[in-house]
DNA sequence: AATATGACCATAC
DNA sequence: TGTATGGCCATAT
């Protein structure tokens, strides 16, 4: 018998965004990592599109674009925290 | 049940 | 510099 039980992927990800600092980005990557599962950005984005109550504006591409699917209200939020983010035709960068 | 599809990433060429 | 490939994981078909 197992006598730890892992988070499942979606709430170890809840968790691990929830984290973030206002003001501060993570990566897809990096919140992977934190969840538990190193690897799995993919599963991470995911997730991010159910989640509800999380701060996901705050995860962007380790490359710091923005997934371009949620790029325009991402950079709004982002903004609106003080996070500066740069347009560059329909391409958004967070400046690190 | 099997395959395809993303808000992805690192590596290889 | 750009394209390909394999890994990852929950949904949708």
């Amino acid at each position: 018998m197992p006598v730890t039980s892992p988070l499942p992927f979606s709430e170890a990800v809840r968790r691990a965004v929830r984290a973030i600092p206002r003001g501060e980005v993570r990566s897809y990557a990096q919140v992977a990592l934190y969840a538990g599962k190193p690897g799995a950005a993919r599963g991470v984005g995911r997730e991010l599109k159910t989640l509800k109550g999380v701060p996901w504006w705050r995860v962007i591409r380790s490359d710091r674009t923005l997934a371009p699917a949620v790029a325009h209200e991402q950079a709004r939020r982002l903004a609106a925290e003080g996070v500066q983010v740069k347009q560059q035709g329909e391409h958004f960068r967070v400046v690190p």
